[in-house]
RNA sequence: GGGCGCUUAGCUCAGCUGGUAGAGCGCUUCGUUUACACCGAAGAUGCCGGGGGUUCGAGUCCCUCAGCGCCCA
């Protein structure tokens, strides 16, 4: 017999459990691949996971924590099943996201033209939000930039491994990448590059949608629509035989890039005029008439004008119509000096363009409206309406339609062969939840466009190549000199083209280097290649790759998952993984999403700092996959009933173990044998629900076998654990024993702090590398008898005739009857004991019921 | 406008392949018992969004309407 085992505290507690056992767990190696033993076991003995980068300058929120949670459960689960972890762990570092913050935290801004200063020191550190005024803002060159960037982010970073760490989110921090890494910035150059020989990348001019403020060309994925305030305005056209046709632009200031008239083709009104010609105002252009079915027939006068470019459809209309480009905005957002139209136009025409050349698209419209008033050609007063206009994601102005050379990569928007096998390779995965599915279908059938990868920045991977300059000093657009695989990750920006020396850089018949960067997404959408060691780590890319698990969040389907299964397509021609968990979305008790501006916003820290890891991870567990979840930073209370879980865990296992306890002890009395008969049901139960991506449903079982364990069978056999003699003694401490052992594991993935901290009293290792339990380890059958629910009823009835009484629970009672299966008798002593009955008689009934309680005189006291 | 999801106790949510409603929180009352007061016990609480249909039987299946959310136009 021993007592309690040294290492339980007087008083158990949570506080400064993450401390100790993320240190134990790092020092130990316990989240580390084993890569030795995952070849020695092989490929199917590996479980690889994908995990999403988060944004290195952006903050990590709630809903971080959310989907990292519930990642980690999987991951857990799977390890404690026998699997080999790969789980690795990056940070999105490179793009947008992080120059603006840059520009704010050092208060500076690239410009590409400057030199590079080694000393340069910036003008202040710990800027955030917008506390500098791009006014205010030194301009340094791209490389002072850009190792402001580095060293920004690597500051970042390291706060967010500390909040991951904190999590207990089970990783192998030796397997960290970064976006902007060597590793990464190779892996995407080289798929670009083949990419490329395919002719699956290619740059073309085209209409590119184009952020003024940040002056770069932005994706299809990058858009997003919003309500913004515009006005129609009548217009007339004048038609040769003097007569006016009627027009409603939102942009009149496009007036001078019109290039025909549309209506649709079922339109009466307008039939008779297809194939005619008109005239447009103030610049006498004669533009054709012309019917495609995208033209509204209900929206303002059921006619419109085609300009080189106000919207996206004005695009469809120009290549479909095959009509000309006369653009007139620049990159700056301004009208540009010169018209393409310019020889078009009436003398009238040029001096009003005139006016317009420079202005910005806000002034010239201004301008515009007012010429039309004076030539008459305005109708009525212009009339408010508000419309969805596209925007960039992250930009705060209209994005314009701008013609740019820029890169692209096939995304089957105009090859319905690749656009087919990508909505096969969508079938091919399992979506957690399965309706997910439909929003990748839907994002891969709508697709207008190729992917535009390149980004006129600085912060991200360069686009590997070099174009030959002719004898003029053009570049060769159409030649682009590539590098060698072995040769990256090259800059073009800072080394020579291969073949060239570097004194031939921008020289006529030398080369120049391509500035542009990729789109972050373009390096994103390959961690699994870039994590697995692709082309660098044949044998360990082997046996990660196609992975087990992509897990993410629903809002990024249409960009990471899908540009993730497009790149693995191209390169691999298959899916990159098996699975895909999609987590839903946090939203504030009104429904609404978290958003910093509402001041709903809690830091994670401090969630996990005041109620504990475990607390957090289980209020991430009680939610399924794909469900939204409420959260009410007021009143997290699922965060309270996880602490109130991991408390009791710890209390419950530290109770048990206090019992006197011989080694070998059998598990021999009814009750007992019936308690591990039911928990039998809840690992079966659990396991499967794991196996289905169900962590909320294995927790739930779980969770509520765990408090009947502790309420009911707890309650009843702690007398005969704690002073009863013999086999009935030593069966009950070994059923105690055996079930928190087992509770442990099922609960490990969702408190694996309070889990591991009893773990360490009894066992060597830790739980989380302990084998998950199953039935057959319960040595009992795993078919229940009903006695332990018939005993919990039984036990109620005693508790409700006392508490009926006003009693204390301790009450002794000389007599009571107690109605019920004749099973009951196998447990009549527990019950005796936990009611203090000094007299039970049993009656055969189909119902349970107590009856005839006759609680004992207690003295006043 | 199209698609997807949701609507069950005051709140947050479970309810698998149809068999006559569950949990936790909160609430009420009671209880200081050899783990736990961040505790324990007992109790009350629902025309399962509306309407229609299939069925012996519908929270569950079908249709329809409404509200909310998200995605895509």
């Amino acid at each position: 017999m021993n007592a309690a085992a040294p290492g339980i505290p007087e008083k158990p507690a949570l506080e400064g459990l993450e401390t100790k056992w993320r240190e134990v767990w790092e020092t130990a190696g316990t989240f580390r691949f084993d890569r030795a033993a995952a070849l020695a076991a092989g490929k199917d003995s590996v479980f690889s996971v994908d995990t999403p980068p988060p944004t290195a300058s952006g903050s990590l929120h709630i809903g971080h924590v959310f989907s990292y949670t519930h990642m980690d459960l999987m991951a857990r689960y799977q390890r404690m099943r026998g699997k080999h972890l790969f789980f690795p762990m990056g940070w999105d570092d490179n793009g947008l996201p992080t120059e603006r913050r840059v520009q704010n935290y050092y208060g500076v801004r690239c410009d590409p033209t400057l030199p590079y200063d080694p000393d340069f020191t910036p003008p202040h550190e710990g800027g955030e939000g917008s506390s500098t005024k791009a006014a205010d803002q030194i301009p340094i060159s791209r490389r002072n930039f850009v190792e402001l960037c580095e060293k920004l982010t690597i500051e970042d970073e390291k706060q967010f491994e500390e909040l991951w760490r904190t999590l207990g989110l089970s990783v192998d921090w030796s397997l960290t990448y970064r976006t902007i890494g060597d590793e990464a910035q190779r892996v995407a150059q080289r798929a670009f590059l083949r990419n490329l020989a395919r002719g699956e990348a290619y740059q073309a001019d085209a209409p590119t949608l184009w952020d003024v403020t940040f002056r770069t060309a932005v994706a299809q994925a990058e858009l997003e629509d919003k309500e913004q305030p515009a006005a129609y305005h009548r217009v007339s056209f004048h038609k040769p035989d003097g007569g006016t046709v009627e027009i409603e632009t939102t942009r009149p200031e496009l007036l001078p890039a019109c290039v025909a008239l549309v209506a649709h083709p079922d339109d009466e009104r307008y039939k008779p005029l297809f194939g005619t010609t008109v005239t447009t105002p103030i610049f006498g252009v004669e533009v054709p008439v012309v019917a495609h079915h995208l033209a509204q027939q209900d929206k303002g006068s059921g006619i419109a004008m085609i300009c080189t470019f106000g919207d996206v459809t004005d695009v469809v209309w120009w290549r479909e119509l095959d009509l000309p480009n006369r653009a007139i905005i620049g990159f700056d957002g301004r009208i540009l000096p010169e018209a393409p139209a310019q020889d078009l136009f009436t003398d009238a025409g040029r001096a009003a363009y005139a006016e317009l050349a420079g202005k910005t698209v806000f002034s010239a419209k201004a301008r515009m409206v007012e010429l039309l008033q004076e030539s008459g050609d305005l109708i009525g007063e212009p009339r408010k309406i508000t419309h969805p206009v596209k925007f960039f994601e992250k930009g705060d102005k209209p994005l314009e339609i701008v013609s740019t050379r820029q890169w692209y990569i096939a995304n089957g928007a105009r090859d319905e062969k690749l656009r087919d096998e990508l909505l096969e390779a969508g079938r091919e995965l399992e979506f957690h939840p399965d309706f997910m599915r439909v929003r990748y279908e839907n994002w891969v059938g709508g697709l207008t466009g190729d992917w535009l990868i390149s980004r006129q920045r600085f912060f991200g991977v360069p686009i590997p190549v070099w174009y030959p300059l002719d004898e003029n000093g053009e570049a060769v657009r159409e030649k682009p000199i590539v590098p060698t695989e072995d040769m990256l990750p090259v800059d073009p920006s800072s080394d020579a083209a291969p073949g060239y020396d570097e004194s031939q850089r921008g020289v006529p018949g030398g080369f120049v280097g391509e500035l542009d960067i990729m789109d972050t997404w373009a390096t994103s959408s390959l961690t699994p290649q870039i994590a697995g060691g692709w082309e660098t780590d044949p044998e360990l890319f082997d046996l990660v790759f196609p992975y087990a698990l992509r897990s993410q969040g629903q809002d990024i389907i249409r960009t990471w998952l899908f540009s993730t299964v497009l790149r693995a397509r191209l390169e691999h021609g298959r899916t990159p993984w098996k699975h895909a968990g999609i987590s839903g979305f946090i939203v504030d008790p009104d429904r609404k999403k978290m958003s910093k501006s509402k001041g709903n916003v809690v830091t994670p820290q401090g969630l996990l700092d005041e109620h504990g890891s475990d607390a957090v991870r289980y209020w991430a567990a009680s939610s399924k996959l794909g469900t939204d979840a409420a959260f009410d930073p007021q009143n997290p209370k699922t965060i309270k009933i996880g602490r109130r879980l991991a408390i009791k865990v710890l209390n419950a296992a530290k109770f048990v173990y206090g019992f006197p306890y011989a080694e070998g002890a059998e598990v021999s009395e009814p009750l007992d044998v019936d308690m591990l008969a039911e928990l039998g049901r809840v690992v079966d139960e659990a396991t499967r629900a794991y196996e289905a991506f169900d962590h909320a449903r294995a927790l739930e079982v779980t969770e509520q076998f765990f408090w009947t364990f502790c309420d009911d069978y707890l309650e009843l056999v702690k007398e005969r654990a704690y002073t009863g003699e013999g086999a009935g003694q030593a069966s009950a401490v070994a059923a105690l024993r055996t079930a928190i052992d087992v509770m442990l594991r099922l609960l490990a993935p969702v408190i694996p702090f309070a889990t591991e901290e009893v773990w360490s009293w009894t066992h060597e290792g830790s739980v989380h590398t302990a084998t998950w339990p199953t039935t057959a380890e319960l040595g009992v059958a795993s078919e229940t008898r009903g006695l332990l629910p018939a005993v919990s009823a039984a036990l109620v009835g005693i508790r409700r005739a006392k508490t009926d009484a006003k009693a204390s629970q301790k009450t002794p009672v000389t007599s009571a009857t107690l109605a019920g299966p004749a099973i009951l008798a196998e447990a009549a002593d527990d019950l005796r004991a936990v009611g203090r009955i000094e007299r039970l008689d049993l009656v055969e009934a189909e119902e349970v019921e107590v009856r005839d309680v006759v609680l004992a005189e207690v003295p006043e006291a």
